[in-house]
DNA sequence: TATACTTAATGTATATTATACAATAAGTAT
DNA sequence: ATACTTATTGTATAATATACATTAAGTATA
């Protein structure tokens, strides 16, 4: 007899990152927890439903979250340790959350984006949804910690490929001094400003434009936006 | 009443390199089928008993093929899409090989590598395991075909960050012709051979070595040998 | 033994890209 | 008027990438 085999549930979990001053954030869902212990903060996330592949799960789990339709989704990683489920609270918490007896579950990681200004959906299942600041993030049930950490690795992979994913981050209209932080955040480190903004120009598919910022108490600092026509004929990043 | 949740089957699929001349080749399986249409090669690979991570599998069913023990692996994406289990011969093997009724099957993908030369085991639940280039795979089973095509990409990703993971693909002494047509396989394009010379000179871990080809009809070429200690103090890439 | 044949080994000039660095501009606040 | 804050911009240098052709060392064969 040879050892079991493993059958289990398998779900997906959402790294929703924002970006807001100089700091990324990411999107955290408060859940209705039994005899809840602090606040009981955890990554958005499902299990996969029956006809759904991973993506569409994710997709589902983000649309109901932000209501947007074309999410820019990127799976990243698979947790699959039996120990993820070895915190009896969390497997409580499973098991009242989808009346079912769950005794293994992997999840399926994704990244997504999502400007921090956005009106969020006020989803039932959860008591709140909050952008929390990814350098002081709660401590979360499963491997939600782990998972937000290597995440971070691969958005720097996902900028080197595909830089648009950069503007579902910024508002529409947005400073040189916007992009650069937001640079400076993703890969943790500072850019030289005249520097960054030669490499930023170079970028074609970022416009100028003929507005200025407006109430600050200093020089007024020139808005660009993203052009996604001429993104597509060709693209480069920094 | 929701929508049932998923509960299936996981199984780890390796992707192995191998590297001879100037073509990349995929260590394929030949599985015990039914009624066997064609070869039935396929991807190496197995569920993941309940007690293993998907790590641990992926290592099982390399090391059970190559006896190695510290393979090199990576982990590179999760194929979930429950029309892959929508071929009945597929499905069909998967009982008759895990006696068991399986409707759905996920699977998480690994690359691995391993130099070509190696002796391979005689694992008793295949037919055979042989090499295939990359160029000419047969049809395979499930998305194997699939697998292997998104996993060149990943290696590429693997080789800027890790380029240690080169030598695992070639002998313990080789040529620089040897290391430039690697590179060219796995990048799809050629390198200019005197530019490249003067990269391989700066990767330090790189030792040439005092000894010269043999039996070759022109004129002989140096050894070089990888030297993990220096590497360890200083990785660099290409 | 001369000649052809094959692949190995190598340097220089140029273009591109990355880096280091500081003064002036444009506005607000006092 | 002066101080304060952030925005904007150029030049010089270093590092890296690219383009390109000849000689070296051996084998094969006429």
């Amino acid at each position: 007899m040879h050892l079991a085999f493993m059958k289990t549930y398998v779900s997906v979990d959402c790294v929703v990152f924002g970006f807001n001053k100089n700091q990324l954030y990411t999107l955290l869902v408060q859940r209705n927890s039994l005899g809840s212990r602090g606040k009981d903060l955890k990554l958005p996330g499902s299990l996969i439903y029956q006809p759904e592949d991973a993506d569409e799960a994710a997709y589902r789990v983000l649309n109901e979250l932000t209501g947007i339709r074309k999410m820019t989704l990127r799976q990243f990683k698979s947790f699959t340790s039996p120990k993820r489920t070895s915190d009896t609270e969390d497997v409580n918490w499973l098991e009242f959350a989808y009346h079912d007896k769950i005794e293994r579950l992997i999840t399926v990681a994704y990244i997504s984006l999502c400007k921090i200004t956005r009106k969020l959906n006020v989803v039932s299942k959860y008591k709140t949804v909050e952008w929390c600041p990814i350098d002081h993030l709660p401590k979360m049930p499963f491997d939600h910690n782990q998972i937000v950490e290597e995440s971070l690795k691969e958005v720097r992979n996902w900028v080197e490929t595909e830089p648009v994913i950069l503007f579902e981050l910024l508002p529409t209209k947005f400073t040189a001094t916007e992009l650069r932080l937001l640079y400076e955040a993703i890969y943790n480190r500072k850019y030289d400003a005249r520097n960054f903004h030669k490499k930023m120009v170079q970028m074609e598919y970022i416009l100028p434009l003929d507005e200025y910022q407006e109430n600050v108490k200093h020089r007024a600092a020139r808005y660009y936006k993203f052009d996604r026509v001429t993104y597509n004929k060709r693209k480069i990043g920094i």
